[in-house]
DNA sequence: TCGCGCATGGGACAATTTTCCTATAGCGTT
DNA sequence: AACGCTATAGGAAAATTGTCCCATGCGCGA
């Protein structure tokens, strides 16, 4: 059964995984500010219940980047998909703990459980140290994702042919290069040519 | 991404888990039987997609005995959930493979995967025999649910104090005593008081 | 073959939701 | 304290969806 209730309690969830409000939720998704407003939830008499419609859902779940199956969990808090692989965030081992395809490989992978993704569509970083404050610190788990779409903006992990691997801020695409704002502002930005990049993939979710 | 599409094929998939048509689906949801019709799908003209709202949507699925998870489900053809415990339907066994609440007890249960339930909700039972014919065939498994609610009309499963165990349809739910109509139809139905019954579940899915 | 129920297309109207607008309150910064 | 930005309440207009009505086509049983 899915009542009035559960619906909005998906929109106000959904609105807080994207870390915003319901206003900044619907504005994001080309919506007007106030069509998620708790006094739109109740007619004006406020004994009706209203509800959002389905086209504004799909626009806001574009908006956040989730699916259908997503805001489903969200509403029912059950988790789905199982745990995934998980390692540290360590630059410029001997061996390179991903395959050609830019997934888990070899050992040193553990798994966390993890609700939404499955392991062929994410995986697990922690953070080891204080290179990325003030935005991960030590114990972050940083949840990359080969499949989410990049973005400028998007904070990604960026693993180079070279072995290492970091966290930026992806600021330009370029033709051959991009653009990388460190997450610490002490740092000097960085073009970095495709040539160099093994793989550059979102991260899709920070559990600390 | 959640699209048009989507929620359409949503729509036809509920109705046919209902074993029914779109506009027999409204109809049972308490909507005008038109509303799913394919020629609401898109505007008059025919160019402007239209989107079922939310509110026909949560009526259908509550005609439909589903909640939102399962109607993502629907439309991501993602299965969720693990496997169930099962065993054989078999009567009068010397030990009850059932706890004094019906839950699955004991040894010889085996793990079989099943979308979208979990073992505390519900369990499988394997047809070994031919006394269900034609409704159920041997190696038929019934998926049945205690906390699915039993309505007249209902297949169910009947366990009896005596340790015995079979499949009926619910014909009538009196004060204290069930009407069961055998799956067989030369076989004459039955009325059994409550007292005789140990519990009395509703099969929510075949799998052959 | 006929009649009946059901599914569906099409159109006009009613009901609901979104949008647009204004106003107020809260928050952080200067 | 003043300012800007955001979040939100409230109300009226615009847009969208559901309902009602009717017609057509199909399958099924008498």
């Amino acid at each position: 059964m899915l009542t009035h209730d559960d619906i909005w309690r998906g929109i106000d969830r959904l609105a807080r995984h994207a870390q915003t409000s319901p206003s900044g939720l619907a504005r994001r998704a080309g919506l007007d500010s106030t069509t998620f407003n708790p006094s739109k939830r109740v007619s004006a008499d406020g004994k009706k219940p209203r509800w959002p419609s389905t086209e504004s859902i799909a626009k806001a779940l574009a908006a956040a980047h989730l699916d259908f199956d997503d805001f489903a969990g969200l509403i029912s808090g059950k988790p789905r998909g199982g745990a995934l692989p998980s390692r540290g965030l360590a630059d410029g081992e001997a061996e390179a703990p991903f395959d050609a395809a830019g997934f888990p490989a070899g050992p040193d992978w553990e798994a966390i459980p993890f609700p939404g993704l499955g392991p062929d569509e994410a995986f697990a970083l922690t953070v080891e140290d204080s290179r990325m404050l003030p935005v991960y610190r030590p114990g972050d788990r940083l949840v990359v994702s080969h499949t989410a779409p990049t973005r400028v903006g998007d904070r990604v992990v960026v693993q180079r042919r070279d072995g290492t691997r970091s966290a930026w801020t992806l600021s330009e695409k370029l033709v051959q290069s991009v653009r990388l704002t460190p997450l610490d502002p002490m740092q000097p930005s960085l073009t970095l040519p495709l040539s160099q990049i093994a793989w550059l993939s979102r991260i899709v979710w920070v559990s600390q």
